[in-house]
DNA sequence: CATGAATGAGGTTTCATTCAT
DNA sequence: TATGAATGAAACCTCATTCAT
């Protein structure tokens, strides 16, 4: 069956300069403004340019074609969430579950929150196989980092760690899309972030076992919300 | 900001004759297969006609534009979806929720693989606002109805079903939509059921409150799994 | 080392229908006007379709790309012309050298010249591997033919007439193009075909061996410088 | 009909400097190989640039355009290739026709293999009325010198010497050019020699009228059929 | 003088849609 | 009603050329 072929993809040339980069930056910026005004349908090169103030040539000295640009835009977006995510978890090492579940969601909650318009404007574009493999590469890094904290909680231990975390990672964030494709008010968001803890705690001990080795009192018992 | 303007939609006749039906299903499935084969960029009228057997001509007999075909398209599986959905919900009134949760995974997740093709191939079209506002509207239909369901339940009670469902169904089609993305297998299928049943009732424990009038054991030790 | 990679090729439909028929000799047409008025550097599609009377897209119906375009003229006067050498040599066999001489030079001269126009506007176009390839397996054909026919001569035998006709062609072909670049007039043309029946009667006498079944005076012998 | 319209063409600066010519050399080489590896379409001032080392803006600084960085190639090939013939003929003053032919063939042979690739390359390129003017130009200027040379051959007179020489050099154009397309192979080449002196002395003989003040044999009864 | 980023006109090609047959 | 040839607006992308640094 097909697999819907693809061009090339690599930038054309990594701005080193200064202007360079401000002319790519500015170019970014334009193609999520395009994707949230027109959407991806009519996103055309030319419109991002003229958006962007510059002419179509330009952009083209960066971008071979304009799969790779909506690729990188995605990338670098992705990118970020994932940086704030292997943070976090980095942070919390050896913590108690519920602590870590706090700084997760809050991290994967700010992270797509804080420029919500280019999640958003992504949605539309998560289409063909690049963008799938892409999107996955970069949840695999989230999850193993996440997986990895997991293994130091002092108050559960897990069996499967890296299917547990897809299993979340999958279920946040369809949670958050539906959210933000709901067009997310701040109250709605604050409740979002509750309900996201919840469930992330709540399947999170659901599929854990007690630690042992402390030989204190169960771990789940101490879960005992 | 924008708001996609996009076309008329409604399907432009209502196939009562035997041999349209006949002829909007090929449409239909080839649509499917197109949208597998060569992707949503490179699908046109024209190749979903061939595919389906028939001229560009006739097809446009029977959607007035693009949009509408794979609107109907997307209308058509959503509606299969969730008509499962709301069934499987209605079968399960007053059971306890455990029971509830079963079913309804079970049903969503044989809805979704009974034709993953499709639920895959429609990944790549939920683009543009009505899209949204359909898969919104069809999924209020099916929240609905496990909110009805779930207020039955012999075992706890919930003080905001809209939203404990909304944040229920956004995480199973995250699960689901990810699990398809990186390619089912068939095992992969079975763990999925189960991870889904732990998530969906360890979330649902979480946010119930015992149910007192029966006087019983609470229905939080209940859920002491 | 490079090699000018290209792409598909085969016309798209083959015009069957009599509009169609209609439609593709009249690009074919326009395309050598065009060739001829602008040169094959400002050739474009959008030119060629205008001066048929049709749309570009109309063009893109029969003809894949540009390239396509080209190649399928010159397919067409190529086959042209080799056609009508074939049956000038197939005509000859048997004849003695100096009548086949006549009549080839005849063939080749009349065919080149009958759509002068033509000739003049493809030589602007032998560019790219394909049409090498094709010029090399057209005259190839010819080539044969014409060895057929001098393997039957009454009055002479040849010793490796593939390559004896392989550097007879390319001569005439020289002249003929030198010819018409240099702008044929009339009386330029009668000269022309008898200094290419000097050329290639005296080129193929001095290859030649005399027919010793004949016990007649060598005619090698009297090649005698 | 049409004239090609071209632009301005005189190389911008005559290279006096050493370092000048360098660049110019290395430019043309660029042209060449660029020609070579993707074809005279793919062929870009900006590729030929960067092959050859430098900025297109340098490239501009010694060619005002495109057509004219061609045309310099191009005539720079001819005209070595014309100098080579004319010193042959000068040197054979006087000679018999069969040496004249021999010296003439060999510098033709050895001055287009010489640089095979560039004969190849420039094959591509032979497109407008400048460039055909060009070579027309060239060509003339050796077959003058090849008039003159053979205006004094000690064993026979010809009557209409240009247009002699034109045919004959229109001819063995032809040969070569079809070899080199052909991909000359070394005892192509050798083969290709003699094949072209034996095409060249007979029709030479066969147009030529005996030289009666030397009171030999005629050499026109040679060419007796 | 050299550089190479920027320009933008213009070329190629696609594809939703129509309409005469 | 079905067909599929024709349409042409509009998208993508290239590349000769310039000019500020």
């Amino acid at each position: 069956m097909g697999s819907h072929p693809q061009v090339s993809f690599e930038p054309r040339k990594t701005p080193v300069q200064a202007r360079s980069t401000v002319t790519v930056e500015a170019i970014f910026e334009a193609t999520i403004q395009v994707l949230l005004e027109v959407g991806p349908d009519r996103l055309t090169t030319t419109r991002v340019a003229e958006r962007a103030g510059v002419s179509v040539g330009t952009l083209y000295q960066y971008f071979p074609n304009k799969q790779s640009l909506l690729f990188s835009v995605m990338e670098q977006h992705l990118t970020h969430v994932g940086d704030a995510m292997v943070q976090a978890c980095q942070r919390n090492h050896g913590q108690r579950v519920a602590t870590m579940v706090e700084s997760v969601v809050q991290a994967f909650v700010d992270a797509k929150l804080k420029r919500s318009d280019i999640s958003t404007a992504l949605y539309a574009t998560t289409t063909g196989r690049k963008a799938t493999a892409l999107m996955s590469k970069v949840g695999k890094r989230s999850q193993a980092a996440c997986a990895a904290m997991l293994a130091t909680a002092s108050d559960a231990q897990f069996s499967d760690l890296t299917f547990t975390t897809f299993i979340l990672f999958s279920a946040m964030g369809g949670v958050i899309r539906a959210v933000l494709e709901a067009g997310a008010s701040p109250n709605m968001v604050s409740l979002l972030r509750k309900q996201l803890v919840l469930l992330s705690r709540s399947y999170l001990m659901s599929v854990a076992e007690p630690r042992r080795s402390r030989g204190l009192r169960s771990a789940r018992s101490a879960a005992s919300f």
